[in-house]
DNA sequence: TATATTTGCAACCAATCGGTTTCAAAATAA
DNA sequence: TTATTTTGAAACCGATTGGTTGCAAATATA
């Protein structure tokens, strides 16, 4: 079972949760509220996010608030990186076509 | 057929093509040669990517180059930027953690 | 011309995905 | 104790995914 962050963040209820969730961490429950689909859907989607450490759990009694890791989510910045660097050094599309031109010439 | 740019790059195999695509571009058989895969696997990745936008297509003879479209990266970049916010003001798992207790509370 | 190369598309397949309904466990409330 | 609430897990389902093989179109080469 092949679960990393950027498959995590393909689905857009994911991303929605992920989004509610940063700004305050909250039960299945409150969760399942903003969204029209079951709350079992919604919590196999927390399982899904939690595998993949984008979430935390902390048990209140019998509630269990879900807490995004922020930190986690640095890794896609982190991959980002490295077309960060070229989005920044090619300043118009007419570069970027030059430069193909000549590699391929070669 | 939703195909979002965060559904392309949730394939291990799309985020490889993406990387190899940036430094130079290239004709479906020079990417191909890269992976296990067949040929025809690779162009349906090919596919995908361009259907999003992020690749465009260059014939030339009965070659055709794939190039990829880096501005179109920006877009995950964009999305970022609502948790980029959240993590550079959190400057410790602690702060975290006693905000939401507080929010709890109320 | 005939042949080889490069590519995309269609058909098919097993595995996975996102959803549902049903059920059980644990904590709280009456 | 006996409900009620909150949650996760299991079984199931149709749709989608990523892969394959086979074929056809277009260009280049002999």
């Amino acid at each position: 079972m092949r679960r990393d962050i950027f498959q995590a963040i393909a689905d857009p209820t994911r991303r929605a949760i992920i989004a509610i969730i940063a700004i305050q961490a909250m039960t299945p429950n409150a969760i399942a509220e903003h969204f029209d689909t079951s709350r079992q859907a919604i919590s196999k989607h927390l399982r899904i996010l939690s595998e993949c450490e984008l979430l935390t759990k902390k048990q209140e009694g019998r509630e269990i608030y879900y807490q995004l890791q922020i930190e986690k989510m640095k890794e896609i910045d982190k991959w980002l990186n490295q077309f960060r660097k070229i989005w920044e050094s090619r300043f118009s599309q007419l570069d970027n076509l030059l430069s193909t031109i000549k590699n391929n010439k070669k």
